[in-house]
DNA sequence: GTTCTAGAAC
DNA sequence: GTTCTAGAAC
């Protein structure tokens, strides 16, 4: 039919349409932990208090990340209060890791792992790593990937539990934090220090056994 | 947090 | 010449 030709509703790019009113808005990088949250196809485990994910990006052979489903940005937002939850996330943490490494048949440092946090996190919303010791990973990339989860930067879950019970709060020196980022590459199970990343990975090879 | 890449380091 | 790091990203 002719009647039916030219339509009007041919669209015409313009700056107008740069506008972002659509509701499938993205959200900053640094809310991709609370998306996550809502994410079920990559959960791992769930729970009234906290789900835990693998990491996006993840640092060693099991990295995986143990989150509140109650929103709590970071650690400077927790107090004794929060105690009986961060405990149970550190509880949590353990068995997952544990039920993964048994299933992955990991051995020696793929099955062993430390529980924390970081001292000054990138992502808003309180997240505890779990991470194999092996450290064996494309994504672990740079001095600070390293020095973040090796040095003092690392806070060992069970001292961010002591240092709440004792002072009801959790300090963070950040000056000395962000200081520690720039440590030489030692590694993390013998004093050998490495001038590159490279030389560093290559290193980590050699505990493997 | 990552990606990208200029230029430092070798 | 290549490898590697460090800082911007509007």
């Amino acid at each position: 039919m002719a009647s039916s030709m030219s339509p009007t509703t041919t669209k015409r790019k313009g700056p107008l349409e740069n506008n972002n009113q659509n509701k499938s808005k993205k959200s900053h990088w640094s809310a991709a932990l609370s998306d996550a949250l809502d994410d079920e196809s990559v959960r791992l485990y769930r729970d009234d208090l906290c789900t835990v994910i693998r990491d996006k990006f993840p640092k060693a052979k099991i990295h995986l990340l143990v989150m509140p489903n109650e929103h709590i940005t970071d650690l400077k937002c927790v107090n004794d209060t929060h105690v009986p939850l961060l405990k149970h996330m550190l509880k949590v943490g353990k068995e997952v890791a544990e039920k993964i490494a048994a299933k992955e048949n990991a051995t020696g440092s793929f099955a062993q792992f430390r529980y924390g946090y970081h001292a000054i996190p990138s992502l808003a919303l309180l997240h505890m790593h779990v991470i194999s010791q092996d450290f064996i990973s494309p994504s672990l990339k740079t001095k600070k990937h390293w020095n973040s989860f090796t040095t003092s930067y690392f806070l060992d879950a069970s001292d961010v539990i002591d240092d709440l019970q004792a002072n009801h709060a959790i300090r963070v020196d950040v000056a000395r934090m962000r200081k520690l980022l720039d440590n030489e590459l030692q590694c993390h199970e013998c004093p050998h220090t490495f001038p590159t990343i490279p030389k560093l990975k290559q290193h980590l090879m050699t505990h493997i056994y």
